[in-house]
RNA sequence: UAAAGCAGCCGGAUAAUCGCGCAUUGCGCUAAUCAGUAUCGAAAGAUACAACUUGUAAUUACAGGGAUUAACAAUGUGAGGAAAGUCCGUGCAUCCAAGGACAGAUCGCCGGGGAAACCCCGGACGGCGUGAGCCGGUGGAUAGGACCACAGAAAACAUACUGCUAACGGCUAUUUAGUACGAGCGAUGGUGCAACGGCGAGGUAAGAGCUCACCGGCGAUGUCGAGAGGCAUCGGCCAGGCAACCCCCGAUAGGAUGCAAGAUUAACUUGAAGGCUAUAAAGGCUGUCCGCCAACUUCAGAAAUAUCGCUAGAGAUUGCGAGUAAUCGCAAUACCAGACAGAUGAUUAUCUAUAAACAGAACACGGCUUACGGGCUGCUUUAUUUU
RNA sequence: GGGCGAUUAGCGCAGUUGGUAGCGCAUCACAUUGACGUUGUGAGGGUCACGUGUUCGAGUCACGUAUCGCCCA
């Protein structure tokens, strides 16, 4: 688990994050990404398993817990690339990373930063 | 030893590094804020200074003392046996109704437990199993109605149909005999899940519980039992199935909606209605009256990332006692999740049986049902072997 | 979190006092045509989501399970 201060938790701002449309993908895991804030606050993130990606709810837990860590990790290291620049991003985990380890999940959530 | 049956328990542990929720405490030379003034906030509300209080001096001065939010630090604590399904029941909350009856609903062998329950315990009966045991929504079919396809004479009424009988009366022939007209009979009908008892013997013109033995069911009496019911004796043969179809009988219960229930705050801005009346108070246009506007009241809209509800309980653990048991009583001990984009995670090492099953609290509790890798304990049964 | 509903042929749907499971489209065959289409005739295709019970008999009645969908801010 991340601090509050770091979590995106207003409904309005995910609604408003999604509208940008701006997304990667891979490895089953989607990151949308925010507008670019003007502000000196911190970067808030968010992180998503649908109901309908599986219907267990410890495996839908899992799933998060492995994003955030890994989010964390990297935040820790200070390898965070441009992703600082953005106001909030969102992480949508869907069925094909639900089997997938911590370390599979690490490299892809890297990835999709090295890529924003 | 093997295979079963029943009851109960466990649901990884330890260490290191990083990390999260909640509670308490600390931290004011970390930052921001705070009564009458001042500030924050929509509001509820919160608070330095002052006041108050403590100490030191002595009438005024100095020093300390409060709380919130965020961050930081420390300590404590942090998912289950099913947290699940939402199948029952209860508390709690709001709305409706409050008197009585009917309709409708739920339950249904007996006794006990329980707040209650499609709940639990003990027993009865029926069924299954070699057995330990397991399963069962198990009241009433002469209160009444409906239904019982196809097949079959007939599916409830046995009055019909198909039949049987020459003992009796009649008729023909007149000794024997023939004839089903009267009369008697309910065996024959093999279809069906089911045919007003079954099977054998006696009996008869033909037959029939008409009589008898055994079996089944029904009723009465006696006896055992708290009761469901068991056992014995006697009696008479009239008694199809279906109530998880309607129904009858008995018992129980206010109904509906569910914590996204609901409560507090009620700014803001928009619309509608009431209202200047009796009493008290009473702003503006104009001194008074009328009238109008504002204020006021009610309803709706919008604003929920606010606060409460929110966890000390039909609770938990241990011990003693009552009871066959479910369960109940008494005493002691500790306080043991409370989130709101939603806390238990990641990595590494070691140990054990290779860490590998089902699975995540969301108002709470009592049950039921379903899912589940592996292991342990106790009792019992059957089979085999040894002594 | 809470409250509801549905499941029948490849697809969309009927099916009530419990008694042989149907309709439309699609598929296949035949006829019609020089050929295709249209049209007509006929045929095949079903674990009534799954399991247990009540009943002589269950798509239907009762209970449990699974899957899918809807509503409540």
């Amino acid at each position: 688990m991340l601090p509050k201060q770091y979590r995106l938790k207003n409904k309005a701002a995910f609604a408003a994050t999604y509208r940008i449309k701006n997304s990667f993908h891979k490895g089953g895991i989607t990151l949308f990404a925010g507008i670019k804030k003007k502000e000196t606050i911190q970067t808030k993130v968010g992180f998503v398993v649908s109901k309908k990606t599986h219907k267990r709810a410890v495996k839908r837990n899992r799933l998060k817990r492995l994003m955030r860590e890994s989010y964390r990790l990297i935040l820790k290291s200070g390898t965070t690339y441009n992703s600082q620049e953005y106001l909030s991003l969102i992480f949508v985990g869907s069925s094909k990373a639900l089997d997938k380890n911590f370390k599979e999940i690490y490299n892809i959530i890297n990835n999709l930063l090295e890529r924003l």
